[in-house]
DNA sequence: CAGAGTACGTACCGATCGGTAACATTGTCA
DNA sequence: TGACAATGTTACCGATCGGTACGTACTCTG
Protein backbone atom coordinates (compact mmCIF):
# COMPACT_ATOMS: atom_id res chain seq x y z
CA UNK A 1 0.00 0.00 0.00
CA UNK A 2 0.85 3.61 0.20
CA UNK A 3 2.94 3.04 -3.23
CA UNK A 4 1.57 5.44 -5.76
CA UNK A 5 3.29 8.63 -4.50
CA UNK A 6 1.95 10.90 -7.21
CA UNK A 7 -0.14 9.78 -10.76
CA UNK A 8 -1.04 13.32 -10.56
CA UNK A 9 -3.40 13.62 -13.64
CA UNK A 10 -2.01 16.74 -14.34
CA UNK A 11 -4.74 19.06 -14.99
CA UNK A 12 -3.51 20.05 -18.61
CA UNK A 13 -4.79 18.18 -21.47
CA UNK A 14 -3.11 14.52 -21.50
CA UNK A 15 -4.13 12.28 -18.88
CA UNK A 16 -5.62 8.56 -19.91
CA UNK A 17 -6.73 8.27 -23.19
CA UNK A 18 -9.91 6.98 -22.49
CA UNK A 19 -10.68 9.97 -20.13
CA UNK A 20 -9.59 12.25 -23.44
CA UNK A 21 -11.98 10.18 -25.40
CA UNK A 22 -14.82 10.57 -23.33
CA UNK A 23 -14.58 14.40 -22.91
CA UNK A 24 -14.39 14.85 -26.56
CA UNK A 25 -17.15 12.85 -27.33
CA UNK A 26 -18.66 14.98 -25.02
CA UNK A 27 -18.24 18.13 -26.49
CA UNK A 28 -18.78 16.27 -29.96
CA UNK A 29 -21.99 14.30 -29.25
CA UNK A 30 -23.27 17.24 -27.77
CA UNK A 31 -22.56 20.50 -29.77
CA UNK A 32 -23.14 18.10 -33.18
CA UNK A 33 -25.64 15.78 -32.59
CA UNK A 34 -24.50 12.43 -31.66
CA UNK A 35 -24.97 10.29 -35.15
CA UNK A 36 -23.35 13.46 -36.88
CA UNK A 37 -20.14 12.18 -35.11
CA UNK A 38 -18.38 9.20 -36.00
CA UNK A 39 -15.64 7.80 -34.04
CA UNK A 40 -12.64 8.94 -36.54
CA UNK A 41 -13.69 12.35 -35.82
CA UNK A 42 -13.65 11.56 -31.87
CA UNK A 43 -10.13 10.13 -31.98
CA UNK A 44 -8.78 12.62 -33.95
CA UNK A 45 -9.76 15.00 -32.02
CA UNK A 46 -8.82 13.95 -28.78
CA UNK A 47 -5.41 12.79 -30.16
CA UNK A 48 -5.70 9.34 -29.99
CA UNK A 49 -6.21 6.11 -31.53
CA UNK A 50 -9.42 4.19 -32.42
CA UNK A 51 -7.61 1.19 -30.94
CA UNK A 52 -7.43 3.02 -28.06
CA UNK A 53 -11.31 3.92 -27.98
CA UNK A 54 -12.34 0.50 -28.61
CA UNK A 55 -9.82 -0.86 -25.78
CA UNK A 56 -11.85 1.74 -23.49
CA UNK A 57 -15.45 0.98 -24.64
CA UNK A 58 -16.98 -1.90 -25.81
CA UNK A 59 -18.94 -0.08 -28.82
CA UNK A 60 -19.78 3.45 -29.99
CA UNK A 61 -22.99 3.07 -28.46
CA UNK A 62 -21.65 2.26 -25.22
CA UNK A 63 -19.31 4.99 -25.63
CA UNK A 64 -22.85 7.28 -26.36
CA UNK A 65 -24.16 5.72 -23.44
CA UNK A 66 -21.41 6.92 -21.26
CA UNK A 67 -21.13 10.31 -22.46
CA UNK A 68 -25.25 10.67 -21.55
CA UNK A 69 -24.46 9.20 -17.87
CA UNK A 70 -21.51 11.96 -17.59
CA UNK A 71 -24.40 14.20 -19.08
CA UNK A 72 -26.82 13.60 -16.51
CA UNK A 73 -24.42 13.70 -14.12
CA UNK A 74 -23.66 17.28 -14.50
CA UNK A 75 -27.65 18.23 -15.57
CA UNK A 76 -27.86 16.64 -11.82
CA UNK A 77 -25.24 19.02 -10.45
CA UNK A 78 -26.62 22.41 -11.99
CA UNK A 79 -30.12 21.68 -11.08
CA UNK A 80 -29.08 20.93 -7.46
CA UNK A 81 -26.91 23.08 -6.98
CA UNK A 82 -29.44 26.13 -5.92
CA UNK A 83 -30.65 24.23 -3.08
CA UNK A 84 -27.85 24.82 -1.11
CA UNK A 85 -28.47 28.43 -1.26
CA UNK A 86 -31.83 28.13 -0.80
CA UNK A 87 -32.69 25.39 2.23
CA UNK A 88 -36.04 24.15 2.88
CA UNK A 89 -37.13 26.45 0.35
CA UNK A 90 -38.05 24.55 -2.85
CA UNK A 91 -39.63 26.94 -4.26
CA UNK A 92 -36.64 29.06 -4.46
CA UNK A 93 -34.83 26.19 -5.23
CA UNK A 94 -36.44 25.57 -8.36
CA UNK A 95 -36.59 29.06 -9.70
CA UNK A 96 -33.08 29.53 -9.07
CA UNK A 97 -32.23 26.48 -11.80
CA UNK A 98 -35.42 27.69 -13.88
CA UNK A 99 -33.45 31.88 -14.17
CA UNK A 100 -30.21 30.35 -14.84
CA UNK A 101 -31.95 27.82 -17.54
CA UNK A 102 -33.95 30.80 -18.98
CA UNK A 103 -30.70 32.63 -19.09
CA UNK A 104 -28.92 30.19 -21.15
CA UNK A 105 -31.48 28.83 -23.67
CA UNK A 106 -32.45 32.43 -24.96
CA UNK A 107 -28.74 32.85 -26.14
CA UNK A 108 -27.28 32.36 -29.66
CA UNK A 109 -26.32 28.61 -29.99
CA UNK A 110 -27.70 27.22 -27.11
CA UNK A 111 -27.88 23.31 -27.81
CA UNK A 112 -30.65 22.25 -25.17
CA UNK A 113 -30.53 19.52 -23.07
CA UNK A 114 -28.57 16.26 -24.34
CA UNK A 115 -30.50 14.31 -22.96
CA UNK A 116 -33.92 15.11 -24.68
CA UNK A 117 -31.96 15.40 -28.03
CA UNK A 118 -30.47 11.85 -27.41
CA UNK A 119 -34.29 10.51 -27.10
CA UNK A 120 -35.34 12.18 -30.57
CA UNK A 121 -31.86 10.67 -32.19
CA UNK A 122 -32.84 7.40 -30.78
CA UNK A 123 -36.35 6.91 -30.79
CA UNK A 124 -36.13 3.14 -30.75
CA UNK A 125 -36.80 2.69 -27.11
CA UNK A 126 -34.58 -0.84 -27.24
CA UNK A 127 -31.72 1.62 -28.04
CA UNK A 128 -29.11 1.78 -24.86
CA UNK A 129 -28.49 5.99 -25.38
CA UNK A 130 -32.93 6.37 -25.25
CA UNK A 131 -32.77 4.01 -21.85
CA UNK A 132 -30.36 6.34 -20.24
CA UNK A 133 -31.90 9.44 -21.36
CA UNK A 134 -35.34 8.42 -20.60
CA UNK A 135 -34.21 7.87 -17.24
CA UNK A 136 -32.83 10.38 -16.65
CA UNK A 137 -36.05 12.20 -17.42
CA UNK A 138 -38.22 10.17 -14.95
CA UNK A 139 -35.83 11.10 -11.99
CA UNK A 140 -36.61 14.71 -12.89
CA UNK A 141 -39.76 14.10 -12.74
CA UNK A 142 -39.94 12.52 -10.10
CA UNK A 143 -37.77 15.18 -8.29
CA UNK A 144 -40.41 17.95 -9.70
CA UNK A 145 -43.08 16.02 -7.79
CA UNK A 146 -41.27 15.99 -4.53
CA UNK A 147 -40.66 19.26 -4.56
CA UNK A 148 -44.02 20.54 -5.94
CA UNK A 149 -45.41 18.62 -3.08
CA UNK A 150 -43.06 20.42 -0.62
CA UNK A 151 -44.68 23.75 -2.25
CA UNK A 152 -48.01 22.90 -0.98
CA UNK A 153 -49.54 22.48 -4.07
CA UNK A 154 -52.87 22.01 -4.70
CA UNK A 155 -52.26 19.15 -7.20
CA UNK A 156 -48.61 18.99 -6.99
CA UNK A 157 -48.45 15.72 -9.75
CA UNK A 158 -50.07 18.47 -12.12
CA UNK A 159 -48.02 21.32 -11.51
CA UNK A 160 -44.71 19.13 -11.45
CA UNK A 161 -45.55 17.59 -15.07
CA UNK A 162 -46.80 21.62 -16.33
CA UNK A 163 -43.47 22.47 -14.84
CA UNK A 164 -41.45 19.96 -16.70
CA UNK A 165 -43.30 20.88 -20.46
CA UNK A 166 -41.98 24.46 -19.64
CA UNK A 167 -38.85 22.64 -19.02
CA UNK A 168 -38.60 21.12 -21.87
CA UNK A 169 -39.98 23.54 -24.06
CA UNK A 170 -37.39 25.62 -23.08
CA UNK A 171 -34.86 23.23 -24.25
CA UNK A 172 -35.58 23.06 -27.69
CA UNK A 173 -36.81 26.06 -28.14
CA UNK A 174 -33.73 27.39 -27.17
CA UNK A 175 -31.84 25.24 -30.25
CA UNK A 176 -35.17 26.82 -32.30
CA UNK A 177 -34.96 30.31 -31.95
CA UNK A 178 -31.64 31.37 -30.68
CA UNK A 179 -31.29 34.95 -29.05
CA UNK A 180 -34.85 36.01 -27.24
CA UNK A 181 -36.39 32.93 -28.07
CA UNK A 182 -39.69 31.94 -25.84
CA UNK A 183 -37.58 30.56 -22.94
CA UNK A 184 -36.95 34.10 -21.98
CA UNK A 185 -40.38 33.71 -20.48
CA UNK A 186 -39.74 30.33 -18.84
CA UNK A 187 -39.65 32.10 -15.33
CA UNK A 188 -42.57 34.00 -15.16
CA UNK A 189 -44.52 31.05 -16.05
CA UNK A 190 -42.77 28.99 -14.06
CA UNK A 191 -44.32 31.51 -11.49
CA UNK A 192 -47.73 31.92 -12.81
CA UNK A 193 -48.30 28.52 -12.96
CA UNK A 194 -46.86 27.76 -9.30
CA UNK A 195 -49.06 30.60 -7.80
CA UNK A 196 -51.93 29.48 -9.52
CA UNK A 197 -51.40 26.14 -7.63
CA UNK A 198 -51.10 27.39 -4.20
CA UNK A 199 -52.88 30.26 -3.97
CA UNK A 200 -55.87 29.85 -1.85
CA UNK B 1 -55.80 19.01 -76.02
CA UNK B 2 -58.60 17.06 -74.30
CA UNK B 3 -56.35 14.34 -75.09
CA UNK B 4 -55.70 12.13 -71.87
CA UNK B 5 -58.42 10.41 -71.70
CA UNK B 6 -57.20 9.25 -67.98
CA UNK B 7 -53.33 8.60 -66.48
CA UNK B 8 -55.78 8.21 -63.60
CA UNK B 9 -54.07 8.11 -60.88
CA UNK B 10 -55.65 4.92 -59.31
CA UNK B 11 -55.72 5.91 -55.77
CA UNK B 12 -53.93 2.43 -55.17
CA UNK B 13 -50.35 2.82 -54.10
CA UNK B 14 -48.36 2.81 -57.26
CA UNK B 15 -48.84 5.98 -58.95
CA UNK B 16 -45.54 7.78 -59.85
CA UNK B 17 -42.14 7.20 -58.57
CA UNK B 18 -41.51 10.53 -56.83
CA UNK B 19 -44.56 10.50 -55.06
CA UNK B 20 -44.18 7.61 -53.59
CA UNK B 21 -40.71 8.33 -52.63
CA UNK B 22 -41.81 11.45 -50.77
CA UNK B 23 -45.01 9.47 -49.37
CA UNK B 24 -42.27 6.75 -48.03
CA UNK B 25 -40.20 9.03 -46.84
CA UNK B 26 -42.24 10.99 -44.51
CA UNK B 27 -43.14 7.82 -42.58
CA UNK B 28 -39.74 6.48 -42.59
CA UNK B 29 -38.08 10.08 -41.49
CA UNK B 30 -41.04 10.93 -38.90
CA UNK B 31 -41.00 7.48 -37.52
CA UNK B 32 -37.00 6.40 -37.15
CA UNK B 33 -35.49 9.95 -37.48
CA UNK B 34 -34.27 11.82 -40.72
CA UNK B 35 -29.96 10.83 -40.16
CA UNK B 36 -30.99 7.11 -39.29
CA UNK B 37 -32.73 6.39 -42.54
CA UNK B 38 -30.93 5.64 -45.46
CA UNK B 39 -31.81 6.99 -49.55
CA UNK B 40 -31.45 3.10 -49.43
CA UNK B 41 -34.23 1.97 -47.42
CA UNK B 42 -36.42 4.53 -48.76
CA UNK B 43 -36.04 3.81 -52.19
CA UNK B 44 -36.41 -0.14 -51.40
CA UNK B 45 -39.49 0.58 -49.04
CA UNK B 46 -41.16 2.27 -51.74
CA UNK B 47 -40.82 -0.16 -54.27
CA UNK B 48 -38.35 2.21 -56.57
CA UNK B 49 -35.02 2.09 -57.27
CA UNK B 50 -32.16 5.25 -56.35
CA UNK B 51 -31.67 7.20 -59.89
CA UNK B 52 -36.02 7.55 -59.37
CA UNK B 53 -34.96 9.35 -56.30
CA UNK B 54 -32.70 11.42 -57.85
CA UNK B 55 -34.55 12.07 -60.99
CA UNK B 56 -37.23 13.55 -58.68
CA UNK B 57 -34.94 15.22 -56.10
CA UNK B 58 -31.28 16.84 -56.22
CA UNK B 59 -29.74 15.29 -53.20
CA UNK B 60 -31.00 13.63 -49.89
CA UNK B 61 -30.83 17.04 -48.79
CA UNK B 62 -33.35 18.30 -50.72
CA UNK B 63 -35.68 15.49 -49.85
CA UNK B 64 -35.41 16.36 -46.69
CA UNK B 65 -36.34 19.64 -47.08
CA UNK B 66 -39.04 18.21 -49.19
CA UNK B 67 -40.00 16.60 -46.26
CA UNK B 68 -40.31 19.20 -43.63
CA UNK B 69 -41.99 21.15 -45.74
CA UNK B 70 -44.83 18.28 -46.29
CA UNK B 71 -44.80 18.14 -42.77
CA UNK B 72 -45.32 22.05 -41.85
CA UNK B 73 -48.19 22.16 -44.36
CA UNK B 74 -49.93 19.05 -42.41
CA UNK B 75 -49.05 20.67 -39.59
CA UNK B 76 -50.59 23.56 -40.87
CA UNK B 77 -53.76 22.03 -41.03
CA UNK B 78 -54.42 20.63 -37.84
CA UNK B 79 -53.76 23.60 -36.18
CA UNK B 80 -55.89 25.43 -38.23
CA UNK B 81 -58.90 22.73 -38.61
CA UNK B 82 -60.65 23.81 -35.53
CA UNK B 83 -60.77 27.38 -36.56
CA UNK B 84 -63.52 26.47 -39.05
CA UNK B 85 -65.46 25.22 -35.74
CA UNK B 86 -64.71 28.23 -33.94
CA UNK B 87 -64.89 31.04 -35.77
CA UNK B 88 -64.13 34.16 -33.68
CA UNK B 89 -63.11 32.43 -30.73
CA UNK B 90 -59.10 32.14 -31.02
CA UNK B 91 -58.94 30.91 -27.54
CA UNK B 92 -61.37 27.98 -28.61
CA UNK B 93 -59.31 27.07 -31.65
CA UNK B 94 -56.19 27.36 -29.87
CA UNK B 95 -57.60 25.18 -27.12
CA UNK B 96 -59.37 22.39 -29.73
CA UNK B 97 -55.68 21.58 -31.00
CA UNK B 98 -54.01 22.14 -27.25
CA UNK B 99 -56.68 19.69 -26.57
CA UNK B 100 -56.28 16.94 -29.39
CA UNK B 101 -52.24 17.17 -29.06
CA UNK B 102 -52.85 16.24 -25.51
CA UNK B 103 -54.32 13.31 -26.54
CA UNK B 104 -52.06 12.33 -29.06
CA UNK B 105 -49.06 13.17 -27.46
CA UNK B 106 -49.84 10.99 -24.21
CA UNK B 107 -50.11 8.02 -26.28
CA UNK B 108 -47.60 5.23 -26.43
CA UNK B 109 -45.64 5.17 -30.21
CA UNK B 110 -45.64 9.07 -29.95
CA UNK B 111 -43.09 10.82 -32.31
CA UNK B 112 -43.48 14.23 -31.43
CA UNK B 113 -43.16 17.13 -34.13
CA UNK B 114 -41.09 16.52 -37.28
CA UNK B 115 -39.51 19.75 -37.56
CA UNK B 116 -38.90 20.14 -34.02
CA UNK B 117 -37.09 16.48 -34.46
CA UNK B 118 -35.44 17.92 -37.38
CA UNK B 119 -33.57 21.21 -35.64
CA UNK B 120 -32.77 18.91 -33.15
CA UNK B 121 -31.43 16.57 -35.64
CA UNK B 122 -29.07 19.35 -37.89
CA UNK B 123 -27.85 21.74 -35.74
CA UNK B 124 -26.14 23.73 -38.28
CA UNK B 125 -28.35 26.69 -39.21
CA UNK B 126 -26.71 26.28 -42.41
CA UNK B 127 -28.54 22.88 -43.44
CA UNK B 128 -31.70 23.24 -45.45
CA UNK B 129 -33.11 20.77 -42.78
CA UNK B 130 -32.57 23.45 -40.07
CA UNK B 131 -34.28 26.51 -41.91
CA UNK B 132 -37.13 24.96 -43.24
CA UNK B 133 -38.39 23.83 -39.78
CA UNK B 134 -37.49 27.27 -37.96
CA UNK B 135 -38.70 28.60 -40.73
CA UNK B 136 -42.35 26.86 -39.78
CA UNK B 137 -41.61 27.15 -35.88
CA UNK B 138 -41.09 31.15 -35.89
CA UNK B 139 -43.99 31.27 -38.06
CA UNK B 140 -46.06 29.45 -35.79
CA UNK B 141 -44.69 31.60 -32.74
CA UNK B 142 -46.11 34.56 -34.85
CA UNK B 143 -49.58 32.82 -35.27
CA UNK B 144 -49.88 32.54 -31.45
CA UNK B 145 -48.68 35.72 -31.01
CA UNK B 146 -51.64 36.92 -33.43
CA UNK B 147 -53.90 34.71 -31.19
CA UNK B 148 -53.11 36.19 -27.96
CA UNK B 149 -53.30 39.14 -29.24
CA UNK B 150 -56.98 38.57 -30.33
CA UNK B 151 -57.60 37.02 -27.01
CA UNK B 152 -56.88 40.50 -25.31
CA UNK B 153 -54.37 38.95 -22.98
CA UNK B 154 -52.40 41.80 -20.63
CA UNK B 155 -48.78 40.52 -22.18
CA UNK B 156 -50.05 38.58 -25.73
CA UNK B 157 -46.36 38.07 -26.98
CA UNK B 158 -45.54 36.75 -23.11
CA UNK B 159 -48.68 34.64 -23.06
CA UNK B 160 -47.66 33.18 -26.90
CA UNK B 161 -44.60 32.15 -26.04
CA UNK B 162 -45.58 30.39 -22.71
CA UNK B 163 -48.16 28.27 -24.58
CA UNK B 164 -45.24 27.71 -27.21
CA UNK B 165 -43.05 26.45 -24.44
CA UNK B 166 -46.11 24.27 -23.51
CA UNK B 167 -46.68 22.68 -27.10
CA UNK B 168 -42.42 22.24 -27.88
CA UNK B 169 -42.55 20.59 -24.04
CA UNK B 170 -45.49 18.18 -25.10
CA UNK B 171 -44.14 17.24 -28.55
CA UNK B 172 -40.62 16.12 -26.72
CA UNK B 173 -42.13 14.73 -23.46
CA UNK B 174 -44.68 12.71 -25.61
CA UNK B 175 -41.54 11.08 -26.32
CA UNK B 176 -39.65 10.80 -23.72
CA UNK B 177 -42.50 9.40 -21.65
CA UNK B 178 -45.31 7.73 -23.56
CA UNK B 179 -48.76 6.65 -22.78
CA UNK B 180 -49.60 9.28 -19.21
CA UNK B 181 -46.50 11.58 -19.64
CA UNK B 182 -46.43 14.91 -18.63
CA UNK B 183 -48.69 16.31 -21.69
CA UNK B 184 -51.27 15.11 -20.33
CA UNK B 185 -51.86 18.16 -18.11
CA UNK B 186 -51.38 20.11 -21.27
CA UNK B 187 -54.75 21.44 -21.67
CA UNK B 188 -55.58 22.46 -18.01
CA UNK B 189 -51.48 24.38 -18.28
CA UNK B 190 -52.50 26.35 -21.40
CA UNK B 191 -55.81 27.23 -19.85
CA UNK B 192 -54.44 28.49 -16.45
CA UNK B 193 -51.71 30.40 -18.53
CA UNK B 194 -54.46 32.08 -20.60
CA UNK B 195 -56.33 32.92 -17.45
CA UNK B 196 -53.48 34.28 -15.29
CA UNK B 197 -53.42 36.83 -18.65
CA UNK B 198 -56.67 38.02 -19.22
CA UNK B 199 -58.41 37.73 -15.77
CA UNK B 200 -59.07 41.51 -14.35
C1' DC C 1 -45.75 2.27 -87.87
C1' DA C 2 -41.74 5.54 -86.84
C1' DG C 3 -39.68 8.20 -83.73
C1' DA C 4 -39.34 11.14 -79.83
C1' DG C 5 -39.76 11.71 -75.14
C1' DT C 6 -40.69 10.12 -70.73
C1' DA C 7 -40.13 7.06 -66.91
C1' DC C 8 -37.76 3.62 -64.92
C1' DG C 9 -34.19 -0.19 -63.66
C1' DT C 10 -29.27 -2.54 -63.58
C1' DA C 11 -25.07 -2.05 -62.04
C1' DC C 12 -21.73 0.42 -60.34
C1' DC C 13 -18.77 4.38 -58.07
C1' DG C 14 -15.71 6.33 -54.31
C1' DA C 15 -16.13 7.59 -49.54
C1' DT C 16 -17.12 6.72 -45.07
C1' DC C 17 -19.13 3.98 -41.51
C1' DG C 18 -18.11 1.12 -37.05
C1' DG C 19 -14.77 -2.10 -35.74
C1' DT C 20 -10.35 -5.18 -35.53
C1' DA C 21 -5.74 -7.78 -35.95
C1' DA C 22 -0.90 -7.64 -35.27
C1' DC C 23 2.84 -5.47 -33.70
C1' DA C 24 5.90 -1.65 -31.98
C1' DT C 25 6.64 1.63 -28.32
C1' DT C 26 6.60 3.66 -23.93
C1' DG C 27 6.51 4.38 -18.93
C1' DT C 28 6.18 2.36 -14.35
C1' DC C 29 6.99 -0.35 -10.80
C1' DA C 30 9.47 -4.28 -8.66
C1' DT D 1 16.89 -5.53 -15.46
C1' DG D 2 12.76 -7.35 -16.46
C1' DA D 3 7.83 -7.80 -16.54
C1' DC D 4 3.47 -5.58 -17.26
C1' DA D 5 0.07 -2.36 -18.53
C1' DA D 6 -1.17 1.34 -21.44
C1' DT D 7 -0.85 3.50 -25.70
C1' DG D 8 0.42 4.22 -30.54
C1' DT D 9 1.05 2.51 -35.56
C1' DT D 10 -0.47 0.56 -39.54
C1' DA D 11 -3.24 -1.67 -42.23
C1' DC D 12 -7.23 -3.69 -42.93
C1' DC D 13 -12.33 -5.60 -42.80
C1' DG D 14 -17.30 -5.85 -44.57
C1' DA D 15 -21.20 -2.91 -44.71
C1' DT D 16 -23.39 1.01 -45.81
C1' DC D 17 -23.39 5.74 -47.19
C1' DG D 18 -24.99 9.26 -50.88
C1' DG D 19 -24.78 9.49 -55.76
C1' DT D 20 -24.43 8.32 -61.00
C1' DA D 21 -23.47 6.43 -66.01
C1' DC D 22 -25.99 4.04 -68.99
C1' DG D 23 -29.30 0.97 -71.00
C1' DT D 24 -34.34 -0.24 -71.49
C1' DA D 25 -39.39 -0.14 -71.71
C1' DC D 26 -43.49 2.30 -72.28
C1' DT D 27 -46.56 5.81 -74.42
C1' DC D 28 -48.07 9.51 -76.93
C1' DT D 29 -47.83 11.88 -81.41
C1' DG D 30 -47.33 12.22 -86.16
Amino acid sequence: MRSKPAPVPTDETPRRAADRIRETAFDLFYREGIRAVGVEEIVSQAGVTKPSLYRAFESKDELIAAYLRDYDQRFCQRFEAPAAEHPDDPKAQLLAYVDRLATRASRDGYRGCGLTNAVIEYPDSDHPAHQVAVQSKQALRERLRTMCRAMHARDPDDLADGILLLLEGSYVSGQTFGEGGPARVLGSMVRRLIDASTQA
